[in-house]
DNA sequence: GCAATATACTTGCTAAATCAAATAACTAGC
DNA sequence: GCTAGTTATTTGATTTAGCAAGTATATTGC
């Protein structure tokens, strides 16, 4: 059949799949995959803050998503809100110590889900398989 | 950085675009890509037709996702329910004549928009991709 | 400097999916 | 053939997401 198409069927499966294990995986330390690759985007940053609706254009959710899901994320004071002195509407999120240590935690246990996940790749494999994804926008 | 990490939030990333861009180019028939994957598993079965665990465990959805997301394609007589002579707990599902033809048209669409998006990709790429894809499990 | 427009965020409502429990029907062991 | 356990499906309650509308603040054009 079509290459295309098997592909594009066969990343959702996959990807379907991750967000499973994943999820399994992250749910020791009580937060979700999409927690996590919020949790993420923001260590990624030098001051370890940013804007929500970036953090939405990032992670590929919608800005009244991330509001939602910050929520409880604050509660637990993984992340707090930081104002931004030059623009009143921004409230800036940023990763609490708390958030960073248990950041720390849950990227060891993706880490070896992923290795788990993987394990049939041999490395040429998981090269080439990462630089196809790049070039996918 | 660790490629199997960047890996496994590449596949997701790329996965949530995929979803979202067929989707939007799936509404035109009406359906969304759930209910996309779902045609396609019945389309199949040399019979079109199959139990409701197996489509949920095939599309990696629960038993009462399924449930739910086959009501409403029912009332527009995309499938429709067929009673198992030998076990009568199983009501099986089968694509109708609309049913087939709708997912004829779908298709059409799905593989244009899987050519745009993996347009970045050479034949040999798609190739070694997709081989990369089949051996995860 | 102020009206019109654009941007950042939140909130109400809704849709889609899950889990756990309920129901109904089958299968095995005795 | 009956009891206990398993399997297929549906339903109730909940979660997670989105869109559209609302609010507050910034920016632009004049």
């Amino acid at each position: 059949m079509n290459t295309k198409f098997e592909l594009i069927l066969g990343l959702s499966s996959a990807s379907t799949k991750i967000f499973k294990t994943m999820d399994r995986c992250l749910s020791v330390h009580g937060i979700s995959f999409s927690e996590y690759l919020v949790m993420h985007e923001l260590s990624k940053m030098t001051n370890q803050s940013m804007r929500r609706i970036d953090l939405a254009e990032k992670t590929g959710m919608s800005a009244s998503g991330i509001t939602r899901l910050l929520n409880p994320m604050e509660k637990l004071n993984l992340v707090e809100k930081e104002q931004n002195a030059r623009d009143a509407r921004v409230s800036l999120v940023k990763l609490t110590d708390a958030g960073n240590e248990l950041f720390t935690y849950a990227t060891q246990s993706v880490l070896q889900t992923a290795d788990l996940f993987l394990e049939p790749l041999d490395e040429q494999n998981l090269a080439l398989l990462l630089n196809a994804l790049t070039k996918i926008r």
